[in-house]
DNA sequence: TAGCTGACGAAAA
DNA sequence: TTTTTCGCCAGCT
């Protein structure tokens, strides 16, 4: 069956943050150019937005700017838990920033094979 | 109903 | 080189 990736496109957006490896992080860029729509990075931000209606666990606390800046760490239970969610994967946050960052990148459209 | 905002990114000046 | 402006499109007031 195949979905309507029109509409699911917040549906595939939690697929990708969810496909993100442990101590790792991605960017909505790289998430919205994975998904062809590159030019909409905000909707992805959106869409972390409405995962909060979703019932999946989406790990929204990998998905930080281009910048590698936390930031959407506004919207979690508490300003801090996304940095320390991070710290916890063995990430480096330094003022709501990844440190090595690039390092941590991990892109979807590198990894995923489609 | 129409307009504004928004977890961003890239191009232009 | 850095700063500013525009575009994306769905959801909310």
């Amino acid at each position: 069956m195949k979905a309507k990736p029109e509409t699911d496109f917040f549906y595939m957006v939690y697929e990708v943050v969810r496909l993100v490896p442990y101590g790792r992080v991605t960017t909505y860029g790289a998430i919205a150019k994975y998904l062809g729509v590159k030019g909409s990075s905000r909707m992805v931000g959106w869409a972390m937005n409405a995962s909060h209606s979703h019932h999946s666990p989406v790990p929204a606390h990998r998905v930080v700017n281009r910048e590698g800046v936390l930031t959407g760490k506004n919207h979690f239970s508490s300003p801090t838990m996304m940095q320390e969610l991070l710290e916890s994967e063995g990430l480096r946050v330094k003022g709501d920033k990844v440190q090595d960052f690039k390092k941590f990148f991990w892109d979807p459209a590198e990894e995923i094979h489609l």
